[in-house]
DNA sequence: GTTATTGCAAACAATTTGCACCCAC
DNA sequence: GTGGGTGCAAATTGTTTGCAATAAC
């Protein structure tokens, strides 16, 4: 659980190529889909320690754990009605994060700036 | 659905007097306490429709939906091992939303910036 | 009277756990 | 050999759904 094992490996390696968030059981299916023999419970186990070292993150839809790579895009507009998320072009969280957290002994792995509301379509839909 | 109903107006209640983010179960055994008869399914389905108004907002910890008003505060340091957030005095999101957002006619009800890594108990319990 | 909302209990699905096995070192 | 990592299947638990009864307007 310390360094990174073969399991762990596979699953970084999946998140790369799909270059898109994946729930635990779509990443499950997708190492056995490439040969590679794996259990359910493995890849959960290995989801949480790869999130506790801050490489992968971890976010919820309709009641399911998504992973994605933390390397990817921080900054979401995201649809309370759908759940679609449209990437935002800033990033602006660097130069208030170290001053305020360092004080606190907390050690920054990434950030996230996430705003809510409704997109276009779903405005019309809920009037 | 669309005025706000009695369960919805209870859920509000009860979150409002806590004061604090509380999961589904405990909305629901905490307005049972106050002597109101209401049924789990009831309160996760206005839970929903107080997400969509954007009147409060969800986050997942331990596999676990944990529900707050959104006027609280918005802004936090969470850390990955034992997910314990502490908020930050900080609030700079709304010069970047609006002009970034207005362009594709979303409507934002609001925002949420949060920092990941480890606090500093778990610094020490993870070397 | 018509429509929306509720409670109940059953159904569901994602995640977790116990345990025996196996591999690496 | 020993300890961590694994697969399997069973168990757990939060959440959802169908439906008849009820409340709201």
């Amino acid at each position: 659980m310390k360094t990174p094992n073969h399991s762990q490996a596979n699953i970084l390696k999946v998140l790369e190529q799909t270059k898109k968030p994946l729930s635990a059981q779509e990443i499950w299916a997708e190492i056995q889909k490439q040969g590679q023999k794996i259990g359910v419970a493995t890849v959960y186990r290995n989801l949480e320690s790869l999130k506790i070292k801050g490489l992968i993150q971890i976010r919820t839809v309709h009641n399911q754990a998504i992973y994605s790579l933390v390397s990817e895009k921080q900054n979401f507009a995201t649809c309370l009605q759908c759940g679609e998320r449209t990437p935002l072009g800033i990033s602006l969280a660097q130069s208030v994060e170290a001053p305020t957290l360092q004080s606190q002994a907390f050690e920054v792995y990434y950030h996230t700036l996430e705003v809510f509301g409704l997109c276009s379509p779903c405005q019309e839909r809920s009037p």
